[in-house]
DNA sequence: CTATTTGAACTGACCGGTCAGTGCAAAAGG
DNA sequence: CCTTTTGCACTGACCGGTCAGTTCAAATAG
């Protein structure tokens, strides 16, 4: 039952037709009923937009899966890409979070290890949303690219964070970018999340990390001296 | 102008995309304007599904785009996943041709680097193939699936097989399986090159390609000789 | 002559978005 | 304590528009 959106804020973002209340207007605050309809969208909407792409997924879709009219989608996020946009922000909010869990571990190499495993446990536990993201972050005119460039900041300035401890403590191998290192372990982890997901779900979790942190580490901790450069 | 699929020539070693059409077949392979138009088509699909995702894109759109009349478009490839599905196997067809170029180089150091250099060409090449690709390959039930987890195999098959000749060099990293550095060998690519397009398109290729290769040297190289492989 | 392309008309389904109306729980009023 | 009012949250039939796919006669190229 869980998804990755889990925030009860009161945001009628739909447009409200009828003026708000003259007398005294707010009485109490929203019972429960919006938040549970919310996140039933976001489950449904999340369970279904990862497995098609947001395109070929309909409003009545979702809102059958959901269990709720589809009225109901319009009155919470006011149009479809609303909730996708909503969806995408939530999704990558609590990733980010999980992420930012690294940053408490003085040890680099720890850091590094809860990195990697944060993200691979998001991954692990919404894959949909990691096919969401995967297909749409680079998707140039896309309508969601505005958005999703920015979500795409929070997450890798965590990674550079990271990987700039990494650098500074020397133990990047020479000519290494550290943005080009995050870029790299972000498609990395992704894609190692996506095919665990869909061309091993026979594995564990914890076979995939240690799978993969032999392989960071490796890279983080190899500094050989190679004066020459590859022919040019 | 530029495609994935650059075959216009009269007999690409008769790789026929079918001619499917409830129409007579054509038994009588007589390539006259078939090929330009299928290349015209190509090239238009490409752009477009590349951009906005197959399911986004019309065949009204990707006729006018190439110039052609739709009717053209069920005349040489039956349907819009016909086209889809054609272009998809084209556009591996290339990559994997590039990529098995590297085969060539016994130097294992100089194989990887061009198998780096590979990649990153076709994927700077064809950007919208790139995230065609990703928005793709993880698709569970898509019904492109079937046919992108083939032309995924022919492709880590690949690099797999490059991984493999590092492995046995013993310049893995201990515990490092092949397959997973495989998987995130190919991520690493495919994900640089589409933040390298969309997010730094003022870099030119050998830029990025020389803040990829430290890398995957740092990763593939140096390594203490370390006789004690995990088991398996 | 045949293979290929054209271009337009048509259809049948589907989809995003709308809106008048319903249900209900809390506040107001008595 | 009971009745009435208020308005939020939700409903679902409906509408205008779009699209994949079909068909075909005429034009064009080899």
């Amino acid at each position: 039952m869980s998804s990755p959106v889990a925030s009860p804020g009161p945001e009628p973002s739909g447009r409200q037709v009828r003026p708000a209340g003259r007398h005294r207007a707010a009485p109490a605050p929203r019972p429960g009923r919006t938040a549970v309809t919310k996140q039933k969208l976001f489950d449904a909407a999340l369970r279904l937009v990862g497995e098609r792409g947001p395109a070929s997924v309909t409003v009545d879709e979702i809102a059958a899966e959901a269990g709720v009219a589809k009225g109901t989608v319009y009155y919470n996020f006011g149009s479809k890409d609303g909730l996708v946009d909503a969806l995408l922000r939530h999704g990558v909010e609590l990733l980010a979070g999980r992420l930012r869990e690294a940053e408490r571990y003085a040890d680099t190499r720890e850091a590094v290890d809860h990195l990697v495993d944060g993200a691979l446990g998001f991954f692990g536990e919404y894959p949909a949303f990691a096919q969401l993201l995967v297909s749409e972050l680079w998707r140039t005119p896309g309508q969601w690219h505005g958005t999703l460039s920015l979500l795409r900041d929070d997450i890798v300035s965590i990674l550079k964070g990271q990987m700039q401890r990494v650098a500074d403590a020397g133990r990047l191998p020479p000519g290494v970018e550290v943005g080009t290192a995050s870029a790299a372990l972000f498609g990395t982890l992704l894609v190692v999340a996506l095919d665990w997901q869909v061309f091993q779900p026979e594995r564990t979790r914890e076979q995939v990390r240690d799978s993969v942190l032999p392989l960071v580490h490796g890279l983080a901790a190899a500094r050989a001296p190679e004066p020459e450069p590859p022919g040019s």
